[in-house]
DNA sequence: ATTATTTGGTTTATAACATAAACTAATTTA
DNA sequence: TAAATTAGTTTATGTTATAAACCAAATAAT
């Protein structure tokens, strides 16, 4: 009846990094922040946990002399992501979305 | 960009519940129980939460001699349940869902 | 030159949440 | 009459999301 929403995609600031990646395929820490409206604090530890999982790759290197955090998709985030929305589909009729 | 997600429906099982109740109108304890898989503490909990939110109501009453707990979606739950929807299609691609 | 301030984050603390486990109370069945 | 089932509620616990505090380096201001 009801499919189970992957915990790890089932939170708003994790779901929208991820949907954000899906359509850019690579953003950095700021940009992301932006774009999502989060804390800096809270931004690192869901990208950790994303990186965790191994839905996202993070690499770390230097853009002149400041850190840059910069953050990719991977396959499995995709099929998570691809998954979550389809899982989502048993809680709301089609129709409306 | 990413609008934001009404906490009290951004739960796998208050989510299911309100969906449930959109569809049929009237459910008891029971039925809910058996359609989302929870167990009778988790359900009992959530099912508080929507109430002290409108988003539904619920009447106690007697089937027999038996207790019986009635719930119903109220119109501020189904807004609450249309705003989450148009929400969660600045995280997905509508052509996804 | 040295004192803010900003940048780009991480770590830690806390409050809220989801969930399961334990419990209650009455009913039905063995 | 003892055991099991029904129909829940309350309480306890681990997880989570989030903000606050912090850190180090770079840049700007005085």
């Amino acid at each position: 009846m009801f499919k189970s929403l992957d915990p790890l995609l089932h939170s708003q600031l994790r779901l929208a990094i991820i949907s954000l990646l899906i359509s850019v395929e690579e953003a950095d820490f700021t940009f992301i922040k932006e774009k999502t409206a989060a804390t800096a604090g809270n931004l690192s530890v869901q990208i950790d946990k994303l990186e965790k999982a191994g839905y996202i790759s993070v690499t770390k290197t230097f853009k002149g002399k400041r850190p840059l955090t910069t953050c990719k998709i991977e396959r499995e985030g995709v099929l998570a992501f691809e998954e979550y929305v389809n899982h989502l589909k048993s809680y709301i009729n089609t129709e409306k979305i």
